[in-house]
DNA sequence: AAACGTACCGAAACCCTTTTCGCGCACGCT
DNA sequence: AGCGTGCGCGAAAAGGGTTTCGGTACGTTT
């Protein structure tokens, strides 16, 4: 238990006496103002290197009336979505000089005040709020004293500052593809009929469906969001026996279960049907057979456009709203033979 | 571009001049300190609400000398690995008072110093690094004047702090459950030989299965983090003839790929075969036929660990030392019919 | 009535850095 | 020699909160 008493820390006065100035003209050589002879300025540097001195920055924030810091407040930081968007987000800043202070309330409405509470404390100087689903949550409301923009989740409110996944766009770039690659009847396996993200690509992938003047294969499947509902609303599917020859499938996941299913079925993908997913998740698109073919949301996207948002609303140059990220298709061997 | 003025902040001096009293009286009622009277106290209290004041943490900080904050410096943001890590640590901290500044430096060198050096003048009063790999990774050395714990990758430095997953207990784990469930005859299809953690499981397994006597089948087959990976393995496994009735693979996708390619070869899991994985990813674990048998390497509770020890070395209490978290086996269909 | 105690309150110092402003000095010019 | 000029430097204030210490007012004791 060698309490080896740490070095106090080394303070501007500690580099300014050694060198035999002010504390004024030492922060003034440091900061290269001008107003200092060019060999006194080599001398307090060198002292502050020999020193290992780093300025104080919250001395300097508390001055400057701004921190340089901004919140992350997530709700789910164990899903895989939120992390994409902290990535872009915290990337962002990084180059900047801002840095991040993170949070996670896990869904929970106290934990979330509690945690807003601190990060005022610490004069954020703004706040990037990360929903768990893509329904509209809650505003924080006009009492936040500093910019707020909520992503993934759109805030409820519409002078709130909002990124937000294109959803329904998702969906008719995935009908589009599938009709561009010659299908004609296609059926729709969703997720969980209780997120928004599930209705919004259905709804999208009716559009775009309807556009093209064509009905759907039965009406949407939804169930939840894993494989095995995936294998089993395939199974269901074959043995209805209406003709299909592509499936719009809720995420990845569901993809992978009815992939799998169609598979155990003899059924060849992309020949006979093709499949598309939802998220471009990396582990199930590269993991299937065939590969699966997906529209990737755009989440490193959205999180540096967060932070690129939020960056305007501390210059006062940004108008509130939702904004959406158009989705991507990334295309693979469940929709094209060759791909 | 509305440029509603925000409402500058509110400070103790506001707070006190409309209570009518001087700041320090402010603060010592704001802090529940006696000398004040209730009266008066009540009084502060209150007016202190209704202006929305936050005692400004910067100021406090700079004054105490701890800014209760630590920095968190990720490698591997993308990864699967830091974010329980993450959520672990956030969590033990989120418990305190102490706030956690998120760094990612993406493996590289010049921006972990560029972070270090942000992260210091933050004042924070420790710092978690996490790895990439289980490798050992380079000691920031003695030149940091905060405690640092090391996580996920151990550092290098005998005398630093580490919290690592134990990958060879890891491997014997394994392999026992698979012994306990009555097989003899294991293999080992593994991931990239050039991580640590590949070989570490492989020895664990090894020294297991000398324990008991017994000679694997075949020598470890090293190849990459992959489905389609463990798929060929599996096939070359297969087309050689030896007979086996279990396969340890380096991590859950392996095994994924590996199950798939029995069930493609008529194979019966876990009846001809058993399959274990490790990480204890749910995604792979639970879309699994039969569901995945996997080893937790028990990530959460690292990054709760790594706080823990954090907090002991700012008490002067931490011995230094790699400490290593014991794995969690967790039985599903692929080893047990029943499960 | 004078001395003493006590309970409250406030001025000021402190933490660390930046910034403004003024001072002193050396130099050049008249 | 005297004056103006400009450069280099330092004193001091600011920024927000906590804490120490001194002071005030009131009640109590002798």
């Amino acid at each position: 238990m060698t309490t080896t008493a740490r070095p106090r820390k080394v303070t501007l006065r500690d580099v300014a006496a050694l060198a035999g100035v002010s504390v004024a003209t030492a922060s003034k050589a440091l900061n290269g103002k001008d107003q200092v002879n060019e060999e006194t300025r080599r001398r307090v540097v060198d002292v502050a290197e020999r020193l290992g001195f780093t300025p104080n920055t919250l001395a300097q924030s508390i001055l400057a009336g701004t921190s340089g810091t901004v919140g992350l407040l997530t709700n789910d930081l164990d899903g895989r979505f939120s992390l994409p968007i902290l990535m872009g987000a915290e990337d962002a800043f990084g180059a900047g000089q801002t840095s991040v202070l993170l949070c996670d309330a896990r869904d929970d409405a106290i934990r979330e005040q509690y945690h807003l509470r601190v990060l005022l404390g610490r004069r954020i100087d703004g706040l990037i709020v990360v929903g768990s689903k893509t329904d509209p949550r809650p505003s924080l409301g006009q009492k936040v004293p500093v910019p707020v923009v909520y992503t993934y989740a759109p805030s409820d409110h519409d002078a709130d500052a909002s990124v937000v996944a294109d959803n329904v766009r998702a969906g008719s770039i995935a009908v589009e593809h599938l009709l561009a690659t010659g299908r004609r009847r296609i059926a729709h396996i969703s997720g969980d009929v209780t997120y928004a993200a599930a209705r919004d690509r259905a709804a999208g992938a009716a559009a775009a469906l309807a556009a093209a003047g064509l009905e759907p294969v039965g009406r949407v499947r939804y169930g939840s969001w894993s494989e095995a509902w995936g294998r089993a609303a395939a199974g269901v599917l074959l043995d209805e026996g209406a003709p299909f020859d592509a499936v719009v499938c809720g995420s990845d996941q569901v993809a992978r279960g009815v992939l799998d299913l169609l598979r155990d079925r003899g059924i060849r993908v992309p020949d006979d049907v093709a499949v598309i997913g939802f998220d471009n998740w990396e582990p199930m698109t590269s993991g299937a057979r065939p590969t699966l073919t997906s529209i990737d949301m755009q989440f490193e996207t959205m999180g540096r456009r967060s932070a690129e948002r939020l960056f305007a609303a501390l210059d006062g140059t940004d108008a509130p709203g939702v904004e959406s990220v158009e989705p991507r298709l990334v295309v693979r061997g469940s929709t094209v033979a060759s791909a």
